[in-house]
RNA sequence: AGGCGCGUAGCUCAGGGGGAGAGCGCUACCUUGACACGGUAGAGGUCACGGGUUCAAAUCCCGUCGUGCCUACCA
């Protein structure tokens, strides 16, 4: 124990650091496969090498901590699982931007000194995120840290990929994928974000082959024609049933292709003749496979026209379509132009336009995958919450497409295919083979594409505890206790995850998906770096502290609902745990010659027994809501009864006794202070850790670290309902007292007289013996206690049930200010009243509403009734001494 | 086009069939021996609008308006 005062106010720098290293210097956050203890554990989302912490971050691990340290100090083995994802293309985009300040690029380098240079980068750069997560005091166990590059997740990736291909739940096929010319590979529907865009939509005339006239048709990518193969229009359509088996000639290239008839077609769009190019659209693909139409490709992995664009190639797709517009103008074919509006796919890393592109990819069949993935949920082997989230699921699963996991860049896990060139015949195989099993030949070669990082990342709750190997950690953690996560990755990842954890572990990967709201700025916006409207989570630790911070993001973790974070509200919660700071202060600067605490009943005062009878309320209370994940009921929980009960009120009264003579009160005082303390740092312990272990080690008779203490149980303290309701009334009356204080405006300085007015022998009893706490809370002079007087002269008087408090104001009085007081609480009581009368005035409410409703409102109008009469009878009183 | 959500005190939001709540802000007073990142008191709301169900609706249902997000291959 350290004897010194505290500072007066916190200053957490000092503190978190050393506390950080003492719980990982001291093993507390790591797990153990071989524990009694009942196991309880959390995969971290691994936030890509890249990243720098943000905001979804910052209040992604936050939930986390609080779960993990909850339940350590429940008595779980708690494994916290973290680590970082390899981010593919992000990562090469980075090491790219490096290599181009420096005048070269990949491919002078060659790919194998490339990737040695993206995994450089990744030691240097790679841990930054880590190091903030422990800034945030992220309990992981950072003994297991994994990457998913590395090893044993490699390993695992491999097997998934064999298996699944085994399975023929992988295949390969030329399909049309979005490429983005930019990053210069293919990318999943998922990776595509769809963004509204003012276009224009062109009327291009196709003339007829075989007579006069010709065939108009719309479209807003009229350089595509170049690749065009048929023309569509609606069997159904009047207007072209007599260009059945004809043909149009293709404007520029003069070729000729023909008229085809597809119910696809919307004969009420456009002209109702639609182009068809199966190259480079994904509709245009299937209409042209069912005709078995030619497909050609016109546009290049870069973005240029190639050599069959004719008179384009060489041109990038926006410049070819102003020049083909201006031909086809000059041409006469251009027929209208008429401004459009509707969404164009971009790239989710780099927003480049994505082309659609016939391109030979490797996709997994995941219709099987996600049927069973659906099952589980709907079974109740995995909870989604909040619950609308699984609605959002059952969606996305029931219309799932394939999966094109193939990227054309060199930082990922090489796809594990190798192809003969002797015969042609595809190997995927976990070990790179030395011969053809079909000619034997030697000559292999590998896939150069590399996998989706997500499909990784998809495999995350079982490869990070040793998948495939059947490992202790697998036994012990698997299934997982609760994903906590964004809804942006809810597709991406969890789905995927359900899918894969099922498929292989033959168990769902998480009991409970817990999603978690978006982080905006004041104004409701999402936060980005384009916006310039990024609160930066180091700024805020830095300048209010990981606590007050951990706190606000608690606080405003409502369920359902996205959070606005404001400076103001953060500075706000760092006052909230400087007040908790300086009630450990005050508590501590009195308990240097305390001995260890004890709960003697017969001598707790009214304030001891209520405010152990609370904590135990609230214990119970805090309970509830982290085991509901309600962060924000039990961090204002939290706030409420730390400020509001144990400072304002508990704190106040506990001054009397210990600053009494008598030392067996201030020792009372002090055993029931200790215990307080002890309550209420662990109770908080999860969202705050720092400061709470600060006030732990100075606390008196504890050892070890908070985070192995026990959590409060509501059995450790008191259960008396009798202190709740005493307490009540004495608060009541001291309320009174400075109500008419602060309305009178008498000076603080000025004690004045009391005389309370009580019938009730229970309740004069309490308040006789509490007249102490009285007298110093409400600054009253003396008070007299008297039953059935005529109200004094010149008094003020606040009525509280049938007990009347005359405050004497001889010489202060202001009859009306008094009047005016008096009335609007007569008013007030006047309205509330009215509403309970009407309903005992109405039949149907005595007859239906249940009972006790019913008794409730006759108790409550007597009440009143008593407190008016009062109230009035004080008006009387007042008018007639005027 | 569909789906999901939101509209409650000046601001940010809890609550969710029977007495309108919190934080911040605001007003007045207070250098009280934990804390001015503090204390005491106070002002402030036909719970978006219109219907319906019910003895009872801010709360449940339907509709309207406003607003946000997600999904989608109509060129």
């Amino acid at each position: 124990m350290e004897n010194h005062v505290l500072a007066k106010t916190y200053e957490p720098k000092e503190v978190e650091e050393k506390w950080y290293y003492y719980w990982e210097g001291n093993d507390l956050f790591k797990a153990s496969t071989k524990s009694d203890k009942p196991p309880f554990s959390i995969v971290i989302p691994p936030p890509n090498i890249t990243g720098s912490l943000h905001m979804g971050h910052a209040l992604n691990n936050t939930l986390q901590d609080i779960l993990c340290r909850y339940k350590r100090m429940n008595g779980y083995n708690v494994l916290w699982q973290p680590g970082t994802d390899h981010a593919g293309i992000a990562t090469q985009n980075v090491v790219e931007k490096d290599l181009a300040l420096k005048g070269t690029d990949r491919h002078q380098i060659g790919r194998e000194r490339f990737v040695e240079l993206v995994w450089e980068w990744r030691g240097k750069f790679g841990g930054m995120i880590i190091n903030q997560l422990k800034r945030l005091g992220s309990s992981c166990d950072w003994s297991r840290e994994r990457f998913t590059m590395d090893e044993g997740l490699s390993r695992a990736v491999r097997e998934v990929f064999v298996r699944l291909y085994d399975e023929n739940l992988i295949y390969q096929g030329d399909y049309i994928i979005n490429w983005c010319p930019r990053c210069h590979t293919a990318l999943a529907d998922l990776e595509v974000e769809h963004e509204d865009m003012d276009s224009f939509l062109y009327y291009i005339r196709y003339p007829l082959e075989d007579r006069q006239g010709y065939l108009t048709v719309a479209t807003t990518r009229p350089e595509t024609l170049l690749g065009d193969t048929a023309v569509a229009v609606n069997p159904e359509d009047e207007r072209y049933k007599d260009l059945s088996g004809s043909y149009v000639l293709l404007p520029v290239l003069n070729k000729p292709i023909p008229v085809i008839f597809d119910r696809y077609v919307d004969k009420e769009f456009g002209t109702g003749a639609l182009k068809i190019t199966p190259a480079h659209d994904p509709n245009d693909f299937e209409v042209g496979n069912a005709h078995q139409l030619e497909r050609i490709r016109v546009i290049n992995e870069d973005g240029s026209m190639n050599e069959l664009a004719g008179p384009y190639q060489g041109m990038d797709r926006f410049e070819c379509r102003e020049r083909i517009l201006d031909d086809l103008k000059s041409s006469g074919l251009l027929e209208k132009i008429e401004p459009y509006r509707h969404a164009v796919g971009h790239c989710y890393r780099c927003k480049t336009m994505i082309e659609p592109l016939l391109s030979k990819q490797w996709f997994v069949r995941v219709g099987p995958l996600a049927d069973k993935a659906v099952t589980a949920v709907k079974d109740g082997k995995t909870r989604i919450l909040p619950s609308n989230w699984e609605g959002v699921y059952y969606e996305w699963m029931n219309n799932i497409r394939d999966w094109c996991i193939s990227r054309q860049i060199w930082w990922g896990h090489r796809i594990p295919a190798w192809y003969c060139q002797g015969c042609g015949e595809v190997i995927v195989a976990k070990e790179e083979p030395r011969v053809c099993p079909s000619c034997k030949s030697k000559n292999l070669r590998q896939e150069t594409d590399v996998l989706d990082t997500w499909f990784s990342s998809a495999l995350w709750p079982f490869s990070t505890l040793g998948w495939p190997d059947s490992t202790d950690e697998l036994k012990t953690f698997y299934p997982t206790s609760v994903l906590v996560t964004g809804f942006d990755i809810l597709f991406f990842w969890v789905a995927r995850m359900m899918m894969m954890g099922i498929h292989f572990v033959e168990d769902v990967p998480f009991r409970d998906v817990y999603i978690h709201a978006l982080v905006k700025d004041e104004q409701g916006q999402k936060m980005s770096k384009s916006k310039g409207n990024i609160i930066d989570p180091l700024e805020v630790l830095d300048r209010f502290g990981t606590d007050a911070f951990r706190f606000t993001l608690s606080v405003l973790a409502i369920q359902g609902r996205d959070m606005r974070l404001s400076e103001e509200r953060i500075a706000g919660y760092r006052n909230f745990i400087n007040k908790i700071w300086n009630a450990a202060r005050f508590s501590l600067m009195n308990l240097r010659d305390c001995r260890p605490p004890s709960l003697d009943n017969g001598n707790l005062t009214l304030a001891d027994r209520w405010i152990m009878t609370r904590i135990g309320q609230v214990a119970e209370q805090i309970t509830q809501h982290i085991d509901g994940y309600k962060f924000n009921d039990a961090a204002s929980t939290c706030y409420q009864f730390v400020w509001h009960e144990f400072c304002d009120w508990y704190v106040e009264m506990a001054k009397l006794e210990l600053y009494s003579r008598d030392r067996k009160r201030r020792e009372v005082a002090q055993s029931v202070m200790q215990i307080l303390l002890s309550g209420v740092v662990r109770l908080l312990h999860p969202f705050v850790p720092f400061i709470t272990e600060e006030i732990w080690q100075r606390l008196p008779h504890t050892d070890g670290s908070i985070m192995v203490a026990q959590f409060p149980q509501p059995t450790e303290f008191l259960s008396d309902d009798e202190s709740i309701k005493e307490m009540d009334l004495l608060r009541g009356v001291i309320a009174g007292i400075r109500n008419i204080r602060g309305e009178m405006n008498i000076p603080p300085r000025r004690d004045v007289r009391i005389v309370i007015d009580v019938k009730g022998s229970r309740e004069r009893q309490i308040l006789e013996d509490n007249l102490h706490y009285i007298t110093t809370l409400a600054k009253v002079e003396s008070i007299d206690i008297v039953s059935g007087i005529e109200k004094p002269d010149s008094s003020a008087t606040y009525v509280f049930g049938d007990i009347q408090v005359h405050v004497l104001l001889k010489g202060l009085l202001n009859y009306e200010d008094e009047r005016k007081r008096i009335y609007k609480e007569i008013k007030k009581i006047e309205r509330e009243m009215d509403v309970s009368r009407k309903k005992l005035a109405n039949k149907d409410f005595l007859s239906q509403a249940p009972p006790p409703i019913v008794e409730d409102v006759k108790e409550k109008v007597a009440l009143m009734g008593v407190k008016l009469e009062k109230l009035n009878q004080n008006l009387t009183t007042l008018e007639e001494l005027k």
